[in-house]
DNA sequence: ATATCTGTGCACAATAGGTGCATGATCGAT
DNA sequence: ATCGATCATGCACCTATTGTGCACAGATAT
């Protein structure tokens, strides 16, 4: 019930240009100048100063923005409080996730919501984590399965959102069938600190985790090769081109030459996969539900594995 | 910024029927049965049911309404502050208020800030205290000049207004100048106890102050007749007809046979002028300056007046 | 300079949102 | 029971807000 016009001037204080703002909300960047226009007229308030060749918010838009947080936040609360009290659900509903693990996680949520709640609309957005949370603030999406970043630790205590634990997926190795240690069952990442690797790009999602769990060793690898999907980097390792980490949840099917294995010693790295929500939504019973399923799917994965890796 | 359907729906809690909302809020009926209705399909809540002819708020529909208060709250704070931050001026002011006091008090005001700010939008709604409440919670208007009344009292502490006292206006009485008691400076009410008393009709805003003005000496007045407005009280008084009385700043000046007495005495009936803004807009810049411009004319309206009249 | 990226103004189109009247439902009074 | 009064709502119609697409202007980097 927040103007849709503040929500729109969040988005812009978040990626700072008339153009992102309008891809991230849908709207065309003319919309989202008239929008902001709009916004500054009715407010009686200057909210945008021309910068460059780009807008930058004012002192007064500044403080709009961070204030907004708040307001935002006991809207969602109160809203999620009033369904309850009402014993309702919204019309729409809308999930954000990223990659196989949230697909694992996202898909049979969606499954179970459209069945169960036939006249719920339910849409999907893949998007990775950062744009999960750009979503969420845009009111794109209400809810977002994401891999917990290092870098984005600061979003643990962001005030716009809150997160819940789902699991920790251990990152295990694939290496080539024809490898000398492929007929273990476990191996340390010391023992393969020499081999070429094959990661994604620098800068994307798992290229950080991948990092961290080396330094966590010690030990530096040698990066051979890049590679985006997961099928590509699998292939790769297939083709023997190098060995590679592969996320326990992302599958293996079509590998009739690559080996998974376990990961030992001090560094298990895992990644973390975590449900996040617009602060003071997470009280609605939709999201309570949604939770729930979430936490059910994550239990029997987590069942369906080895004791020790927990 | 929070959504004019939301602030609809607020006025209907108060008031209870669509009709009624329509009036207050300056729309339409069929308009204010469509909101209500798309606020409905947006929340995905149901809001009102159908209630012998009219229609009743669901227990959502309560709970929302009374959790807005807040959050209507924290958004006026917001705006507020963020003004404050840019140094900057609402486009559009309201003003509402009550009577010839609020007149003396709100027309210096507008005129005031007509003539400072050239640019700013003010217009000023003449309504009685109980419809300045409601056009402030409905954003017609955004400061009201009122009578506080006693049985309002609980309006004291309505979370969704703040309010500030501006000055007590004490109540004389006007008697016909060839009354008997012409001649003095002050009465007591108990003098004029048997008189023949004119007031407003029971029920107005003005009647529970002459009660309660004549239940705190602990006299009963015979009430003679009813007049609507003062003018026609106080020819009513001119014509011999009875004594009546009168807030000090209501201006006598068409009445060469009516006389103006103080009261003295345990009983010093007064009342109470305050300005009434929406909680959380009171830090806004233009506000300050409004309830400064009042404070000021109120203290040289008291300054212009005997001391044992403070 | 030129190419490029920024935001914005304008003509036009879609649609949300308004009014006024007619209709249906309910209640109170005769 | 019946009638009139009172409410809310649906419908036809109209307005104006709001979005799009394109052209254009200012600023920057090469």
């Amino acid at each position: 019930m927040i103007d849709a016009r503040l929500i729109t001037l969040r988005v812009f204080a978040r990626c700072g240009t008339i153009g992102a703002t309008a891809e991230l909300t849908g709207y065309s960047p003319s919309a989202v100048s008239a929008q902001l226009r709009e916004l500054q007229r009715v407010l009686g308030m200057q909210l945008l100063t021309k910068d460059g060749r780009g807008v930058r918010l004012t002192a007064a838009g500044r403080y709009l923005v961070s204030g907004s947080d708040t307001l935002i936040a006991e809207w969602e609360s109160l809203r999620a409080a009033a369904m309850e009290a009402g014993d309702q659900m919204p019309a729409r509903f809308g999930l954000g996730g990223f990659s196989t693990a949230a697909a694992q996680l996202l898909a049979p949520l969606a499954a179970t919501l459209r069945s169960t709640r036939p006249q719920l609309e339910v849409q999907v957005l893949e998007a990775n984590p950062a744009r999960c949370f750009d979503l969420l603030v845009a009111e794109r999406i209400d809810l977002a399965v994401i891999v917990a970043m290092q870098s984005d630790t600061h979003a643990e205590d962001d005030p716009r959102f809150e997160q819940t634990v789902l699991l920790d997926d251990p990152l295990d190795v694939i290496i080539p069938s024809n490898h000398p240690l492929a007929s273990r069952e476990t191996v340390t990442l010391e023992e393969l600190a020499s081999e070429p690797w094959i990661t994604e790009a620098v800068g994307s999602t798992y290229h950080s985790l991948f990092t961290a769990a080396f330094t966590a060793v010690g030990v530096t690898p040698r990066i051979a090769h890049e590679a985006v999907e997961w099928e590509t980097q699998i292939a790769f390792v297939g083709a023997g081109l190098g060995v590679g980490l592969l996320p326990r949840l992302a599958p293996l099917r079509s590998a009739e030459n690559v080996v998974r294995l376990r990961i030992t010693g001090k560094g298990k790295p895992a990644r973390r996969i975590v449900a996040a929500v617009r602060r003071g939504s997470i009280a609605s019973p939709l999201i309570q539900e949604s939770l729930d399923i979430l936490q059910v799917r994550a239990k029997r994965i987590l069942a369906a594995r080895p004791e020790d890796d927990l």
